[in-house]
DNA sequence: TTAAATGCAAACGCTTTGCAATTGA
DNA sequence: TCAATTGCAAAGCGTTTGCATTTAA
């Protein structure tokens, strides 16, 4: 379901600003901050507020519309749910984020559930190291 | 070795500042932030700065000597490195946190590295999910 | 003696909030 | 109509920084 029809059918009003906060999101290739996202819209519409941008994406989060994932870069970045399951590995040293398959790690998840009772929420995981390259030289 | 040693070794000094922020990373029992650090030391030594613990511990952090761990509450934890690695399952619902042995992490590592050529960072890992109290009521 | 380390106060960057004005349904 | 939503400005919070002063070695 589009996040459009999600946020109507939980009667939450469609603003004109909640309309280019999910265009950005979607068109985002990755992930993408609150500050990207209020650029775009203040671009488009330049009488807008970041403070939107920020209650819309807590809204979103709240309807699971949106997951949330800590790069570390002292900032968070937001990916439409809908657009699946992905995991994360950042490079320390050059910054290279490879996309992982959810299948990668669900064989953990099993572990956690059957040993520990635990039901992990690994939605978006940033798993940080180094990469191939990197750790060649280094 | 312990902290104080490898901070001399380094050519660092060994101020009174810094043996506090250490004897409050080793007395801590669990994860400790810069906030309970800092109370520590300035219950004991009142003529002291936060920013000295947040240099200090930038310094450790350097040195090996702590790891930091984001369990998502807006700030950061610390815990020192020889106290061994391991990881922890945070509960979203009660906020309970279970340790988690390093060797149930290894098979994922194991697998980053040869499908990946990825050298994963796995020291402290923080999964949030929901405990078995917990997902049996919600 | 002197480079390293500290205290202080101010700045920083991301995020949140109170409130009056606006607006979608 | 009128509660939901917004813009604005200010605050909040953890963390970092510039600089004069102090101090460990």
């Amino acid at each position: 379901m589009s996040c459009d029809r999600a946020l109507r059918e939980k009667g939450y009003r469609l603003t004109p600003q909640r309309m280019l906060v999910i265009e950005a999101l979607h068109n985002a290739n990755g992930h993408i901050s609150a500050e990207e996202i209020y650029e775009q819209l203040h671009a488009r519409y330049s009488y807008s507020n970041i403070s939107t941008v920020y209650r819309t994406l807590e809204l979103m989060k709240k309807l699971n519309l949106v997951t949330e994932t800590d790069f570390s870069e002292g900032r968070v970045r937001y990916h439409v749910a809908e657009k699946g399951r992905h995991h994360h590995l950042v490079c320390r040293t050059c910054g290279r984020i490879i996309d992982l398959d959810e299948s990668i790690i669900n064989p953990l998840k099993d572990t956690l559930l059957q040993d520990y009772d635990f039901e992990a929420d690994l939605r978006h995981l940033a798993i940080s190291g180094e990469c191939h390259d990197c750790y060649k030289e280094g």
